[in-house]
RNA sequence: GGGGGCGUAGUUCAGUUGGUUAGAACGCCGGCCUGUCACGCCGGAGGUCGCGGGUUCGAGUCCCGUCGCUCCCGCCA
């Protein structure tokens, strides 16, 4: 005797007559004293068990004792409600079981909170978090996630990529975050560091003849959580040899098409519009634009040299956007503390009510700046004036202030995007030296190999940027396979050579080795499979996440260990935990 | 490290200007009920108002500190 023939929200007028067995969770108890209804519920709905103490003395006995979230397994009859019985809000509300066996299959204590409960604090969810998982939303998104990724694994595999296991325990890479370390029991005092991506080893794996490798790949950082990030998370991560850029995008594209068709929705047209790094943050002050509206800034430096406003007058750069409404006072103070935030000193602007320039600033405008400035009635143009990058991040940060306050994106819209044409190298701003960008692997694109050493500045790369409706999807590039143009970017910053050797030797004496062209990708699943289940929170399609504290309510980790353990590991704590 | 928000029965919330014994709904316990589907009806239990301190005749309410959760900046693709 199984225990189930069939899952509870399945069954339909068809299924009448049957004689079969449902296993699940009793959802609803609803005791008339004689008649006994209950909801048995799984993962794909609910059928109603009908108890008649005429048609089965044990079964009543049984359902008495029924509460929330028992596990209960009935045999019966599928049989057709009567006509005003029908519940036309349940997909198997035509029908009902008419038990004839019932097993409490297993018993539940009274629950911490009723599944059906709205805003139930987060915390209370994941400490247990085994009944939030039975909530239809989790049921959905755990599984959306896996068609996503199941979708992944299969444009993979037709595209004949190969699924090649690397190492979580590993050197630290210099990707730029904090690592977690792994102490090292046999040889005391050293560590581990734990993958913040398998970056050298897939491009070792295409080095090594795997032409097309990719991975699932399980990556680490020790940096503070947000909504959209973990300490642990997944990355769809790809490395092909042979290609240029196109081919790569092109990689992505058809797995990002087939992941939506995969759920049900509708895909975005390829190719997906590229644009440069340079055109990104001058029309919208951020290298991953929400696409889905315009509101799009516009330069005023050269209009402004002479201003008589000082501000813009001495500023190197200045900057505006015309925002679709005409602001009050209140909703402008409002404004210049969100332009605070991103690091303005202020806010200059000009409301356009019905025609009237209204401004504190206008007086000290000339005509032809007016004239540049003048906008339609219910506006209002936004300043930002500093240096270029103040600009931008001003600039930017408002226009997606707006964006949202005014509702501009289409909410349907499902906007994808590259950028492309990055520089290779940035100041650190600490240091004053070049760092790169991304990663020092990034080949400069053709011809800006004498760049690299020549003018870093103005050094272009072959990395490129995924971006769905402002989220960064993830990152690539096509790598740097000659040898003396790694030394060259490493070089460039300022890396001794014994540090060169002692970090990446190895990567320098395999790109001798024959290294063919090669490029790559990665891309966060875990953040595809957020915005694809509508959830702008990560936690909701993690079936364990870690709260932003970096503790996890369930078990309780991370705890503290005995000093003995830690001895035999070859550390010590010198700070016991708090409490 | 910095800034904002939240914290009152098991849960979700209300709680007036600082004023008697802190309430509601759901859940839980007991009883009644043969067509309900958020079943209904009657009764009951359940509170360190996160914690500590202060102001006050009197604090859930005001002040300070602290802890937890959360969002953001820094950090991080």
């Amino acid at each position: 005797m199984s225990w189930r023939d069939r899952y509870a929200g399945e069954l339909r007028k068809d299924d009448v007559g049957q004689r079969l067995t449902l296993s699940g969770w009793a959802a609803r108890r609803r005791d008339h004293g004689g008649l006994i209804f209950v909801d048995l519920r799984d993962h794909t709905g609910l059928t109603q068990l009908v108890i008649n103490p005429e048609r089965s003395p044990q079964a009543a006995q049984a359902a008495h004792e029924i509460r929330n979230e028992f596990v209960l397994k009935a045999t019966g009859e599928i049989v057709a409600r009567a006509p005003d019985a029908v519940n036309p809000s349940l997909p198997t509300g035509e029908v009902e079981l008419q038990v004839d066996e019932l097993e409490i299959v297993s018993r539940s204590t009274p629950l911490p909170f009723q599944l059906d409960e709205e805003n139930v604090d987060e915390t209370l969810r994941l400490r247990y978090r085994w009944l939030d998982l039975r909530r239809d939303e989790m049921q959905r998104n755990l599984r959306l996630s896996h068609t996503v990724i199941a979708s992944i694994r299969r444009t993979m595999d037709e595209l004949g990529f190969v699924d090649v296991w690397t190492p979580s325990m590993t050197k630290g890479t210099p990707e730029g975050a904090r690592d977690f370390l792994v102490p090292v029991r046999l040889q005391p005092g050293r560590f581990f560091a734990l993958a913040q991506s398998p970056q050298l080893f897939k491009q070792l794996c295409v080095i090594g003849g795997i032409d097309r490798y990719y991975q699932i790949a399980t990556c680490w950082r020790d940096e503070d959580l947000r909504a959209d990030r973990q300490f642990e998370f997944r990355q769809l991560d790809l490395e092909m040899a042979f290609v240029e850029r196109e081919e790569v995008l092109d990689v992505l594209e058809q797995s990002v098409v087939n992941a939506f068709q995969a759920v049900g929705r509708d895909a975005p047209a390829r190719p997906f519009p590229r644009m440069t790094f340079a055109e990104a943050m001058a029309k919208y002050g951020t290298d991953k634009p929400d696409l889905r509206f315009g509101l799009e800034i516009q330069d005023a430096t050269e209009i402004t040299r002479s201003s008589e406003f000082g501000v813009f007058a001495k500023a190197p750069v200045v900057r505006f956007l015309v925002a679709p409404r005409a602001f009050s006072r209140a909703e402008l103070g409002r404004l210049e503390e969100i332009a605070k935030e991103w690091g303005a000193k202020g806010l200059a602007y000009l409301v356009n009510e019905d025609g009237e320039v209204r401004s504190p600033i206008a007086k000290f405008l000339s005509e032809p700046e007016l004239a540049a400035f003048r906008s339609d009635p219910g506006t209002t143009v936004l300043f930002a004036a500093g240096e270029q990058a103040e600009v931008e991040r001003v600039l930017g940060g408002l226009r997606i202030h707006l964006g949202r306050e005014l509702g501009l994106a289409d909410p349907d819209e499902e906007n994808f995007s590259w950028v492309i044409d990055f520089p290779l190298f940035q100041r650190d701003e600490d240091t004053g030296r070049w760092t790169f960008m991304h990663h020092p692997f990034t080949s400069p694109i053709a011809g800006h190999e004498e760049l690299v050493e020549g003018d870093p500045a103005a050094a272009l790369s072959q990395h490129y940027d995924l971006i769905w409706n402002g989220w960064e999807l993830g990152s690539g590039s096509i790598r740097i396979h000659d040898p003396e143009v790694q030394r060259a970017v490493f070089r460039t910053m300022s890396l001794p050579e014994e540090e060169i050797q002692d970090k990446f030797g190895f990567l320098l004496q395999a790109l001798a080795m024959g290294a063919p062209p090669h490029g790559g990708f990665a891309m966060g699943i875990d953040r595809f499979a957020a915005l694809m289940a509508g959830e702008p929170n990560i936690r909701e399609i993690t079936a364990f996440p870690k709260v932003a504290s970096g503790s996890d309510p369930l078990t309780g980790a991370p705890t503290s260990m005995p000093a003995e353990v830690l001895g035999e590991l070859g550390i010590a704590a010198i700070q016991e935990p708090e409490r």
